[in-house]
RNA sequence: GCCCCCGUAGCUCAGCUGGAUAGAGCGCCGGACUUCUAAUCCGAUGGUCGCAGGUUCGAAUCCUGCCGGGGGCACCA
């Protein structure tokens, strides 16, 4: 074993840090040390401060080219002045004085990448640190942690869901639940558009089905409408504006239930549109009296001296913010445009305290983005602290032909009828193993018929795999703390699923960072290859010596956490068995 | 016309803030169940990374142009 104290990286020699505890070891095993040594390294040659932002510690294509490389040899040699080849040599010796026998050797291979071989001890040490690191392995990697508010869904309250939403739900979701572990303070939010024209329509519809009418011209039709029937009772005489209402509570009501079913975490707020039309108050406009918060927006934007009036309406200067032409914020007769609501929702969710806003859109909400930044920016809010994030569609298939989803010819698939027809687990990971930019062809009928080959039950296999096997062990092993003697030698899939698991808070940060879950799907699938060749390998119960099988029941132990974390994130379930 | 997304194996998609011989799942072909869960495993097949230039030691990745697919360009929501 190396000595600890040779270990510590001493990036100013004139400052005498304390000694770490005997018992409070560094993470050794921890790629991030890795890095921080290369670093050391390369600074001691070159001898300034290097940025390490481009250089890369990546995981080499064949197991040849040893447990980790790194370009450091090839980004920095400008800096110190060398051939990369010459630089990586120089690195990688550093290196070994560094980690010692930690390092079994290195090689500079290609243009000068430099290649690591780090010994079993090394590996044995880095399974210790994700077992110290226990349910927080992975977690709260952000920088600074911020109130960050996603909204998401906010499906229009006049018909059911259908699989674009959710699409929207699984993504939001996931992301909150990956941001929120990785550091960050999340709300969710879910935006009710029960103001307009829209919900008198849906009024009126419900009120000619009930009297035996055809709906109006641009109305809702069909079975769900029908399903609406029971907001007015028999014979009884309301007004469509006040029918609309009742239909969007019922509609709100059944969102909710199919948004649990689906698992997506609750909302901490559901906010009406209606209400910013309301006078609030604790809102005081200019006159000192109560305004409603979209009042209260477009008092700011004409302080700001950002609108006009032109033929009869008012206008915001969006286009001197990015946007291609100005906006309207009240029509000519009067009444508010969405946008106008939109944007003092956006006001509000800043005045709030958060300080993140991140929108999960359709891909249809596209062409609205610059306007909506236009204005969070005139407000005197940062554009970069709003993202608009666009959710690519999700094509129904029938037949091996895209068909349109309409809800007239019953080519319409909704959020319940995927979860009915293969299951929250299937349609999760179905929509989240692919990256939100790009579009999904869905064929409903191959769906069912492949879920039962969906990769997300290979992921759950391994979990319940491991799940049974500890539940034989746990009897007469302790394997938590590994503080057995190192076994004799590693198995080449005992060092690889080690390095797997170590990647896992990389992989956080990045898909947190990039707002891409998909990325964990990719990475759950990985972890459980890994764990079913080291188990297809390596006997774990009863394997000899004892400290190797304390080994393996560690490193089960430590997959099992981090599969179901992983699974967790995806808002996927992680059954003890199957 | 302008803007956004996509084009990678038979299919569905990763990889895209430049790295080594481009990956996975499914499908297809051949094999393996008295052994910790066979919802598994092993082997084989499978690619002009849409096309053409450019930048670079190095391009699926960055830039330009073109082709093809999808979506969007309201005093609708």
């Amino acid at each position: 074993m190396q000595r600890r104290d040779t270990e510590v990286p001493q990036r100013d020699p004139s400052h005498q840090e304390p000694k770490p505890a005997p018992h409070q070891p560094l993470p050794e095993g921890s790629l991030d040390r890795l890095e921080e040594e290369i670093a050391a390294a390369a600074e001691e040659l070159i001898g300034e401060a290097v940025g390490t932002e481009q250089t890369a510690l990546a995981r080499p294509p064949r197991p040849e080219l040893g447990d980790y490389s790194t370009n450091a040899g090839l980004i920095l040699a400008r800096q110190a002045r060398l051939p990369p080849r010459q630089l990586a040599q120089q690195i990688g010796e550093g290196l070994q004085r560094r980690l010692g026998g930690r390092m079994l050797h290195f090689e500079v291979a290609g243009p000068g990448f430099l290649n690591i071989f780090l010994d079993d001890a090394w590996h044995v040490q880095a399974l210790r640190s994700v077992l110290a690191a226990g349910e927080r392995f992975g977690a709260g990697g952000a920088q600074r942690p911020q109130r960050v508010l996603i909204e998401f869904v906010s499906a229009n309250p006049t018909g059911p869901m259908h699989v674009g939403h959710a699409r929207n739900a699984a993504y939001g979701d996931a992301l909150g639940r990956l941001l929120a572990f990785h550091g960050e303070h999340v709300s969710r939010e879910f935006y009710v558009n029960d103001a307009g024209s829209q919900i008198l329509k849906l009024g009126e519809s419900i009120q000619a089905i009930a009297e035996g009418r055809e709906p109006p011209e641009h109305g809702y039709h069909g079975e769900y409408v029908h399903s609406l029937l029971g907001a007015v009772a028999a014979g009884e005489r309301v007004s469509a504006a006040e029918l609309g209402g009742r239909a969007v509570a019922i509609i709100v009501e059944k969102m909710k239930s199919s948004l649990a079913r689906f698992r997506v975490l609750d909302y901490e707020h559901w906010q009406y549109e209606s209400e910013l039309h309301e006078v609030q108050p604790q809102l005081l406009g200019r006159e000192g009296t109560p305004v409603s918060p979209v009042a209260h927006a477009i008092e700011l934007l004409e302080q700001k001296g950002m609108t006009y009036r032109s033929e009869g309406a008012l206008w915001l200067r969006t286009s001197q913010l990015g946007d291609d032409k100005d906006r309207v914020l009240v029509r000519a007769n009067g009444e508010h445009t969405y946008f106008a609501s939109d944007i003092a929702y956006h006001q509000r969710k800043r005045e709030r305290g958060f300080e993140r806003q991140i929108d999960v859109w359709g891909a249809d909400h596209h062409g609205y983005v610059p306007r909506m930044r236009a204005a969070y920016q005139a407000l005197g809010g940062d554009p970069d602290h709003l993202e608009m994030i666009i959710m690519q569609l999700v094509h129904l298939v029938r037949d091996g032909r895209r068909a349109q989803m309409s809800k007239r010819a019953g080519e319409f698939v909704t959020l319940d009828d995927l979860v009915q027809e293969i299951g929250v687990d299937a349609a999760r990971w179905y929509l989240l193993s692919r990256s939100h930019e790009t579009t999904i062809d869905l064929d409903l009928d191959l769906a069912v018929k492949q879920s039962s080959e969906n990769p997300v039950y290979y992921v759950q296999y391994a979990h319940a795999r491991i799940a049974s096997m500890l539940v034989k062990a746990s009897a007469h092993v302790r394997f938590q703390a590994l503080e057995g003697p190192d076994p004799p030698a590693l198995h080449p899939s005992e060092r690889d699923l080690v390095k797997v698991l170590l990647q896992f808070p990389h992989e956080v940060a990045e898909a947190a960072d990039r707002r891409a879950p998909h990325r964990i799907a990719a990475y759950a699938l990985e972890l459980a290859q890994s764990f079913t060749a080291f188990y297809r390998d390596c006997r774990v119960l009863g394997a000899q010596p004892a400290c190797a099988e304390e080994l393996r029941l560690a490193l089960s132990s430590a997959t099992q956490r981090v599969l179901a974390r992983a699974l967790d994130l995806l808002g996927l379930s992680a059954p003890e068995s199957m």
